[in-house]
DNA sequence: CATGAATGAGTATTCATTCAT
DNA sequence: AATGAATGAATACTCATTCAT
């Protein structure tokens, strides 16, 4: 018996969200994925039951991602104006480096039939749990939860999807809204 | 007859909007856009010259409906404050009124092929008009316009995607978050 | 626009009913009736919304055929025995003439998912009302309608099927059969 | 280990003979029968070179099946009227008991692609012998062996097949029947 | 202007079969 | 002998678009 091959799910994964990116969710069909990852579409079959499983256990996956990046960036000896910036630097850095699974898991979380079972809360609570830390060492402000993410991604998800600044006008911008943040949330 | 035809168009405007907001953007085909406003498929075809351009169009058309609905809640007598809580509150009522297109913008705005030709900027720059005003009269403290917009807009529409909580969270959260802006924006 | 074109569905009945005959029950895709019909696969669907669909229609519509044919052979002045070889004759010469609805006929009837729909009694109903006229005239025997059917109508079945013999054998088992449906049926 | 063996295919035949009564010849797919069996697809292929020829060689062996059912009912010391009476409530049971061989025999002899192989009279050559001794001690009438069979068997397939009427209405159907062929069939 | 019929190219998915272990 | 992975070709069906009226 042949064993699973898990390279080949990895290039299946990779291949649609390449696809993702450069032709929207639409114009990703199974058999484009199939051959842009080099397999047979009965081949993606093996590994996902439909299309609609496949891209809903690859957009969970993939929704974790990014806040696993994040955490990277972070060292334990930050003060809390330096947490805001490597939080900030480090979700756009993400957002460059890895174009195409922010471009997936953008569109798959406006669609509503996937939207639904992918909770973002869910998928930073590990940054979270550092944010709570700063805020008992009063270094960070008691704003709730949903409402420090809400004003420590979405902005710079926005400056992300805007393609029309060059480089330097966005490093600017995202120098001006580290600031803005660093008023908004450090205990002064 | 410039009604009917008017008419017939919106018809279809709505429904693409509809179905887009129901099945996601993959499940609104022409054929079933047609039987949702009650054409032909052929009709659909005398108003746009392909489902891409016609999607594009609708797009561009609605994207600017959120601020003008926004505009109409703001007094000419507001102060600073009120004015950061009446545009956080408008445009979030605004979400919850035309859910179907926000919904349809919000997809759009992330597919590829689509959000190129239209930049979130050009969209509000009435509002950008008037928030001029309240820097120049020293209420609004002078963020960049891009960087307002990032704060301004995207938290709200970030609580508005998510579906999770009940009406009464929703309602805390958002005075929050207008609390939040009140302090970053506002002239002390 | 462009009227239905019910030659057109005539001609898709016919493909689909001579494949059948050909390679079985199975080998009649939609992609080959399209082809063999000089048509779309997509035509197909204005006129049935499913192949089942389809299958069933034209099943339904076909098994009643037989019985028409048959009627057709037969004259008013005929006496019982008369009868019974037009019957036996009538039938035979039409699983000559039409053999892939015959061929066709009995696939479906045979198969679980088809066959519930359609009741053999319902299609024969005309010629249960000639044999009444006969059993009320004293001229063939009051048996109960299921067993007529039964044994007037499957043994010729039974013999059209067997492609084995040769014709002038055929032609004496034929005219056995009716010399024993007379005694049979007949009142001596 | 014969007997492991034996049992997978005895397994997988007994699969394929479920599946087709249904979902009827088209629904019983290779991997289908395989999980239903509890075996590999592949290891169909160990005992089958192909499909066809799988469903050609299990159609010739279950064909003899109901004959053989049939001689079980029978005792020597019948007489000619409760030899009529075994063989049409014999044949009757056997499609109750064994209803989905019953069905799977009847969609393949049916099908063009299979039945040409097998026919009906090499079947059932036991019934015959006994048939003609019957008839050369005078106790059943000298039709030819075609139209024996064809009286005898099919018109209770015919009632078998219809599955709209309850047990009391076949039980008495079944009676009638017997009278008739006892008439037929028997010298007087 | 408006239509439903018509279509070739495409969709997601399953098929019978073979491969590598 | 037996397997599950793998596949090219086929499946039923839908797509965006055009045609003829």
């Amino acid at each position: 018996m042949r064993t699973k091959d898990f390279d080949k799910q990895q290039r299946i994964k990779e291949a649609m969200v390449r696809l993702i990116l450069q032709e929207g969710i639409n114009g990703a069909s199974v058999s484009k994925i199939a051959r842009e990852a080099g397999v047979s579409p009965a081949t993606i079959y093996i590994y996902y039951s439909s299309k609609e499983e496949m891209l809903a256990e690859v957009f969970q996956e993939y929704s974790h991602q990014s806040y696993h990046y994040l955490m990277r960036q972070i060292q334990p000896e930050m003060d809390g104006g330096q947490l805001i910036e490597a939080i900030v630097r480090g979700y756009f850095a993400y957002t460059l480096e890895h174009e195409e699974v922010f471009s997936f898991v953008e569109q798959c979380s406006r669609c509503p039939t996937l939207s639904s079972n992918v909770s973002e809360e869910e998928c930073c609570c590990e940054v979270f749990d550092l944010l709570h830390e700063y805020q008992d060492r009063g270094e960070v402000r008691r704003w709730s939860d949903p409402n420090l993410a809400a004003v420590l991604f979405s902005p710079v998800r926005f400056i992300a999807m805007d393609h029309s600044r060059g480089p330097e006008m966005l490093e600017a911008q995202l120098e001006e809204l580290i600031q803005m943040l660093r008023e908004l949330l450090l205990v002064h």
